[in-house]
Order: structure tokens, then sequence, then C-alpha cells
DNA sequence: TCAGGACATGTAATCGATTTCATAATCGTC
DNA sequence: GACGATTATGAAATCGATTACATGTCCTGA
């Protein structure tokens, strides 16, 4: 057991004041005079008193806390929004609760429950296979506005949106391989039912429409965003009878697991295939060869995330502009080249 | 606001019960007859009641939750252990919290504040830079015995610890190294003060003796477990007189920057030098050359921890036995062979 | 001079649970 | 048949803060 410390009673007593007074003192110090004012900050000095938070979040009906709901906290692409998300809140007074919604079993109402039990204050989705009943209850609920998505989000809602421009991350790539003179371009997608997932796809679909390319079904892979489904790609790319010569990837880790399987293939990369990443982690600039990405800054995605929240908290007017998208931008390296057949 | 849900005077009045009653069927069933229990669930149902966290941990004096202390959530290291950590809490009620001991701007007292705060139960440390007076502080609370560490340590503190088994791991590399027939073996090390760092340096540096090889000291550089260190080491290898025909890096990251230096200096890995890494994250299969590296069960490392703090918490005996490091396995993968010169 | 407002502070109710202690009912035993 | 033990339940205290309301003092203006 904690050793138990002094309560704002003690306080009280040793400043020889009330405790509704030292209460003051630390929620609106300048409701009190000066004088006991430095005399009840004193006595908290002496007495070495900390608020107890367990009594402050019942008496004012809030949590002090907010949580981060992650897909798959193994996945190192968090890493990096998990650190922006904690440096937003690392001023505030909210703990960062995290949950790992595919470890944990019960997956129903993680998120409401959370709300009900008066754990949270908010929270930060970062799972778009959030059930909509599950949103609905949050919402009647009346935790509606204390919501908010960050890279995924489930379509329909209308709780805010954090995330990339992914369909101009999509353009920028296509752009950029037609631009070196690719017209056979192929792409390996997230897995079936992800936002980002059609996001990408279709950006691509469209702009490689826009510039008149070849579409034939197969140059459609479907990933999941691991390095293993790149690996998978490149075996089905290395067996078509017509090779694209480009190939867009979801992922980074996808465009590794790829270019390992290609090489294995005997083929190279980028002479033989033009290899395009999607949100250049820090594992790009060293892979051999060097991948050319669309960079995503994800530790801003994080730190936006936890602004936009934190100012859903502070306010209770629901007036809110949309979030516009977190811009994206075309790292060039060593993995695209110019077709050489 | 969230809306105010059901209370327990709610539940107590539709089961036409007192809340003492109800407060039993939640927490201690079996006193209770099994009618009343039935009445009881049945209002609870009614009602839809949650337990309120904050009240309830107000009375018992618990937090309900425990910290995890991360050095730097960016690095993807931690990821895996993180998502082992929330594995090991899924089925508790303890909610995961988490810090980045970096990006915290008031790093005094982020551990002692927490227990005094009492927001938190216990912790698990993956900092070795935590101050003594920190911990001493901790200790003085009580709350000596709810503090594991999991991966670094803090010397000389008594907690328990979490960790690979670093020298059995800077064996083995060192062993696969001179079995392929290596004499002129490198190692890249971690930042100075980790214990990590003087772990696997002196593992190494042990087992190098203990096999009569050659010991330069310029064969020891110095890295932090990061891309770029090993990017650098490269360079530093380059300029040698006499170069090592192999290296044993403190991590896999650095590894890859080591290769990514070597390759781009010319030298051919494995022909010309062979590389060792540490940790086998999941790209290193993945990487080409593919690493040969020492798997760390980062996963287990994290609920194992779990698994320990929570038997901390839940009993108050102070009888322990020392953990017992957690095994290490090298993974014989394309960056190491046989020297050619 | 006194009513009324501003200011500083104290008293006590309150948040929603758990738990101690008291009470009532039932039971077994001699 | 009476008494102590056992069992089931309720009344009220408690955890440690915040806050509505009351109180007292001083100041100002008519």
């Amino acid at each position: 057991m904690i050793q138990k410390s002094a309560t704002i009673h003690d306080v009280a007593r040793a400043a020889n004041v009330s405790v509704a007074t030292v209460s003051r003192v630390l929620t609106k110090p300048d409701v009190v005079s000066e004088q006991t004012n430095e005399a009840v900050r004193q006595a908290i000095r002496s007495t070495g008193y900390r608020v107890n938070q367990a009594a402050r979040n019942l008496r004012t009906q809030r949590a002090g806390a907010v949580l981060i709901l992650v897909p798959n906290l193994g996945k190192p692409f968090y890493s990096e929004i998990l650190a922006g998300i904690s440096e937003g809140f690392a001023e505030t007074d909210y703990a960062v609760l995290i949950t790992d919604t595919e470890s944990s079993p019960i997956q129903e109402s993680a998120l409401a429950g959370n709300f009900l039990d008066r754990r949270i204050d908010g929270a930060i989705a970062l799972d778009g296979r959030l059930s909509s009943a599950e949103l609905q209850e949050c919402v009647q609920l009346g935790a509606g506005d204390r919501i908010v998505f960050l890279c995924e989000w489930v379509e329909g809602e209308p709780f805010p949106v954090i995330s990339s421009d992914n369909a101009e991350g999509a353009r920028l790539a296509i752009g950029h391989l037609y631009a070196l003179g690719h017209r056979k371009i192929a792409h390996i997608t997230g897995p079936s039912g992800n936002v980002l997932t059609t996001a990408r796809r279709d950006g691509m679909v469209a702009e490689r429409a826009r510039l008149g390319l070849p579409a034939p079904p197969q140059w459609i892979i479907r990933g999941d965003f691991s390095l293993e489904s790149g690996h998978e790609a490149a075996k089905r790319i290395l067996g078509m009878d017509e090779r694209p010569t480009a190939v867009f990837c979801s992922a980074d880790m996808v465009a590794f697991g790829l270019i390992a399987g290609l090489l294995a293939g005997g083929l190279r990369v980028p002479e033989d295939v033009s290899v395009v990443g999607f949100d250049d982690i820090e594992m790009s600039a060293y892979y051999v060869p060097a991948l050319t990405t669309i960079r995503q800054d994800r530790r801003l995605l994080g730190r936006r995330s936890a602004e936009v929240l934190l100012d859903r908290l502070s306010q209770k007017d629901g007036n809110h502009e949309p979030e516009s998208p977190i811009p994206v931008e075309l790292i060039v390296r060593a993995s695209t080249a110019p077709p050489t057949s």
C-alpha cells in the first residue's frame, strides 16, 4: 500500500485556514487574498501535499485521461505517431491511455465502455474498423464531440479526421513514375475494407486513368501493409506475362518486402522495376536501394490529433471547421529510375 | 459533458435493496443470497449501470492504472514490446498509461509524481536513466515493490529486471563469427552510460578475449542504437588501415545503417565484411542481405513484465525470486559468411 | 449614519462508490 | 425451548476533493 500522504485537511490545518480556502488556492488562486495564498502555498510545500486525482475527478466529473485506440501496437508505423500524441499531451494534465484493439479480447465497447466507466474524457482512434454501433453508443452518451480519428476513419461518421492527403500522395507517386517514363504501373494495396486502401488505390487509379495509362486488373495486387504481403506480391509479379515496370506500394514496409522478393527472383531495382513506397519511415533512407517514397509527417499527425482533441475537450460549443488533410511530400531516392525496356 | 448514467443508488432503488447490497453483489457476490444476487443483476442490466471508477478508486485507494515509461516512443523497437505489455494487461482491469520520458518536459518526478497523485498503482520502466533520487522517492512512498524494469535498468537498484540475456547474445554472435573463421571482429556499441551498451560490449569483449582474438581499441566503435550511428560507423571502418572482417552491432537498426554505408563505400556484405545485428526486428528477414542477428522475444519481454508487475501488485508479501533473463537465439541469415581474405 | 455591494473566508453538502457496525432472521444443539 | 452461531441485509461513516451558500468585515455613497 502506498504510504498515505497529506490531504487537503492537513494543509488547511497547517495554514490555519479552511479546506475550502486551500481548494481555492489550488483551483482559482485569484479569489484568495495574496497573504492567505502565500500561507497556503507554504503549507502545501511543508506538508508535501499533492491533490488526490481520484477525489478531484469524482467531484468534478472528469477523468483526466484520454484513450488512444491502436489497431496493432506491434506495428512500428505507429511509434512515431504515438510519440507525437504523447508530445501533444505532455504539457497538459491528461494521462494518455493506450489500448490495442486487436489484443483486447472484449473488443465491443472498448471505447464506449471507457466513457461509461468515467475512465476517459476523450479518445483518439487510429482504427477505422470500429463499429458504427459502438460509435453511435458514444454519441448517445454525449461523447460524440470527444472522439477524433487519426490516419484512419469510419466512412459516413461525422467525427473529425486528421490524416495525410492520401489521394495527393498517390498522385505524386504516379506522376513521378510517369515523368520518369513509366507507363506500366502496378499497385499493391492495403487490406480490403481499409479506408486508406481505398483512398490510395482510388487516387492511383484515377491518376493512371487521367494519364491514359494501361490498367490491367492484375496490376492491382491486394496487400495488407506488411512486409510479407510485399514479398508475396513480388512472386505474383515475377510470374506475370506482362510485367509492370514500376510498382507503387501502399506502405514502405510493403515496398521492402517487394524489393527483397524481386531481387531474390533475379530482377534489379530500379533497373528492371522501379518501386515507390508510402510513409517514409526512418529505414527508407537506409534501405539498399534507398526508397523513393511519399512522406507522411507521422509525428505531426499525432501532435495535431492531440491538439484537435484538446480543443474539443476545452470548449463546449459545437462549432468546428473540418480538419484539412496534412500535406505529403515526394521523396526521391534510389529505388526509381527511367524504365530500361 | 458526458450524460450522467445510473449510480449505485438507482440500482438499489430498482432492485429494492440498499446500496450496500448492490456493492456486495459487485465485489463479493458470494456473501449475498442467490435470490438478491439475481435481483440486483437484473436491476444492473435494466438500468445500464456501470461502476464509476473514480468513486471506487477514491474509496479503495487504488488507481486502477499502471504507467509505462518509455525513453523514446518514436523508436520502432518499442512497438512490439508495448504490444506485449498491452496484451499482458488486456484481461485485467488496469488501464495502461504511457509517457515518453524524453518529450515529457518535467522529467523529474515523472514517476514519483504519478504515485503521489494516486494516478498509478505500479510502473514498468524501460528507461535506465531514471535518477536514483527519484527511485528512492518512490521507495519512500512505499511504491518500491510496484516498479519493475524492462530491457534496461538502473545499476545498483533492487528492482526486478526483465531483460534478455545480453551477455549470452554477445557470446552467440562472436561464437558464430568465430566458427565461420573470423578473427578480426569489431563492435558498434550503444550510447554511453546505457546498461545494455555495457552488457553487450562486455560480453563481446570477454568472449573475444576468451577466444584469444585481437582487440585493437578502434574496433570498439561508439554508436547509439540508431541507423545514423551505423552509417557513421561504416565511414570509420572504411577508413581503417586494418579493417575488421566482421562487425557485431548492438542493434539491428545499427546493422542496417552500417551495411548501407559499407555498400555505398564499395564493400560487399557478407563477402568483404560479415555483419551481425541484435534484436531481430521484423525488417531483418527482408533486408538485402537478410540479417544474421540475435533474436530477442520482444513481445514476450513485454508480456512477462506485465505478469511480474501484476504479481507484485496483487500480493503484499515481499518474497520474490529474482527474474531470470529471457533467452536469446542466434538467427543465421545472409549477412554473415566465412571471410574471404 | 446606514443600506448595500464587494471581498475574503468558513460551513456543510456533494460526487459515487466501499465498508464497518448494527440488526434481524434462521438454524442447530443440548 | 432457549441460546449462541451463522447468515443476509441495511444505516451511516468514509475516501479527499470541489462548491453552493452563509457569514463577517470593510468601503462607498446618499
